[in-house]
DNA sequence: GCAATATATGACTATACAATCATATATTGC
DNA sequence: GCAATATATGATTGTATAGTCATATATTGC
């Protein structure tokens, strides 16, 4: 198999998981190493490591060395515009619900 | 649980799947019926029917029933953008990787 | 070369997910 | 009411995923 829709839909849930999504939003502040990232996102390091890993194997991140520590960054900005997209639905999605429960109230 | 994270995650999950990119591939062209999605994109009924129901729960679809048929359709536009932002990244990080592999050959 | 620090990985467990088959539940036209 | 059509769902199975713990593998400074 691995047709296109399977490397898109791989690439889609590489970024659809709470932790990995953590990681993405503290990467909103620029390139990172792994001993910045896993403290504050309150993760083990070792479960920390194996998202990053995740992410730079379906071309999210980039990965550089220096020394002793691992630096990782979001590659494409469209990450972000895409997660900042699915935000507004669930926004959106969340409102509507609220609604929708005001209206069988009233 | 269930955290804001975790609402995204779900809804960026309501997306990563490769049947669900067939459905929603196919709802481009709008508002269709499930005796239509299920032929068009080769999957069983059943299999179909979940998908579809998945998605509706996350928001990501609308539903609207006429008679013994039931109508779906992408809910948000957003959900195209997403998907058209995703597809970017995957064929850039193709070509990127097709790149890497001239150069070593060169 | 050794200790300290940073990162990755093997082995394991528990849980979630996708798909399939058979069947149930509408709805409609006759 | 019955047959035909459309959709949903229970039960099951195989596979994938996330997280944890212990440990391995760099790299650096001394």
């Amino acid at each position: 198999m691995s047709s296109a829709t399977q490397y898109l839909a791989d690439a889609l849930k590489a970024l659809a998981q709470p932790t990995r999504l953590k990681i993405i939003d503290f990467l909103r502040g620029g390139e990172r190493c792994v001993c910045e990232i896993f403290p504050s996102i309150d993760e083990e390091q070792s479960n920390t490591s194996r998202h990053l890993n995740q992410m730079q194997t379906h071309g999210i991140l980039s990965r550089r060395k220096d020394g002793v520590k691992i630096y990782y960054a979001i590659k494409h900005p469209e990450v972000f515009e895409i997660i900042d997209l699915a935000s507004a639905i669930v926004k959106r999605e969340i409102e509507l619900r609220s609604s929708l429960i005001n209206n069988v109230e009233n």
